[in-house]
DNA sequence: CTGACATCTTAAACCAGATCAAGATGTTTT
DNA sequence: AAAACATCTTGATCTGGTTTAAGATGTCAG
């Protein structure tokens, strides 16, 4: 058997850190989330689909991306153990989603979908103030990123990647590290190579 | 007399397009919203200090820009009438904030203190879902923007400008917009140029 | 009316990062 | 263990956008 028994945890401790939960709270967030394991190079959400589940990761790790027009694709956010990942607005407005989400390892994680994430604001209000806190948490990352994207040089973003992900250097290929920083492969191994000479 | 009086309405239509307010949950909206005149240029914040209002334009124009280590700005975000304006980050953290605001036009805002949304929340928990609401928004333009960043070529930023605020493109000189869309104000110039020929 | 300052355009030289191409090393499949 | 494929590196050439500089036009305070 697999290790997701109880895979549950790690997301009501998540919650308990924003505002801590009741019994019946506790025991709501077990009924509505559903565990789901997604293997390497699988997809979470294909573009052109709804997104029908807001998903929390416990283990592994997703990239959501987009694929231009001219086949490039470029990574928004990845997201590793206890991390958010969907694409929010296909999720509430019920539009075909503009990214993909797929994962870069085998990745367990717990997800709800639209329903009943509604259903448990109604039964307990409280979440509508967690969803609130992590929102903003979700929303003040995406705003330094987007303040990175437009002021930073492509050597201070790498630079940014390694704070944002520290775990993440040594497990993702430099492919998906390049796509993220908005480079190509080649140019990020030359910024490796910059960066080892300086330091070394 | 200046013409701000009755501000407060256009907020309250707003908060009523998302979820309808009883007297009460307005009367409170009355007194926990500032209305505030900012002059042209004037700062609404300044990098380095905290943020301490929550801003809803009423009528007019702001920025909100991050300014780089070699001087160069960048606008992450316009305000203009019925849109939110703020640095979240230091907003809720009451950190210093990384971005400055300020006036393109003589701007009427509402404006709420941090310990007054705070109350608000706890005296109509009603505001706890409308915030949320209105995070998932400002999130979802947000991310729009990131993937617009990322994958499109200057040209396509400007015609996504041009979409996403069709008001200001007459209202603003060129070195805003090109501020925004992430170029010099000299090659938005040619951009136009090029645009011209091709439709004219 | 005039000086000072903002706004926009055009051109020439330049640069960060892309593209194309090739080879080296590692990993998976059969 | 060979074949097939992914990953990373390095070099040569090219390009989208910057920089610097200059001039044209507009606008506003005194």
């Amino acid at each position: 058997m697999k290790d997701n028994h109880k895979p549950i945890r790690p997301l009501l401790e998540y919650f308990d850190r924003v505002i801590s939960l009741t019994d019946d709270e506790k025991e709501l967030v077990r009924t509505k989330f559903k565990p789901h394991l997604y293997l390497k190079r699988q997809f979470v959400l294909q573009h052109g689909n709804i997104c029908k589940t807001f998903n929390f990761v416990v283990r592994g790790c997703l990239r959501l991306y987009k694929v231009s027009s001219d086949g490039t694709y470029h990574v928004l956010q990845f997201a590793n153990e206890n991390h958010w990942i969907l694409d929010l607005t296909s999720f509430h407005k019920h539009k075909p989603a503009l990214f993909n989400i797929d994962a870069l390892e085998d990745t367990q994680v717990l997800r709800i979908s639209y329903d009943d994430l509604i259903d448990l604001y109604i039964k307990a209000p409280k979440f509508d103030r967690i969803f609130r806190v992590l929102l903003e948490n979700h929303f003040m990352q995406q705003q330094e990123r987007l303040a990175q994207l437009v002021s930073f040089t492509a050597e201070e973003r790498y630079e940014a990647f390694l704070n944002t992900y520290p775990d993440l250097q040594d497990r993702l290929p430099q492919v998906q590290i390049a796509a993220y920083i908005g480079v190509t492969p080649e140019f990020l191994s030359r910024i490796r190579k910059r960066l080892a000479e300086n330091n070394g």
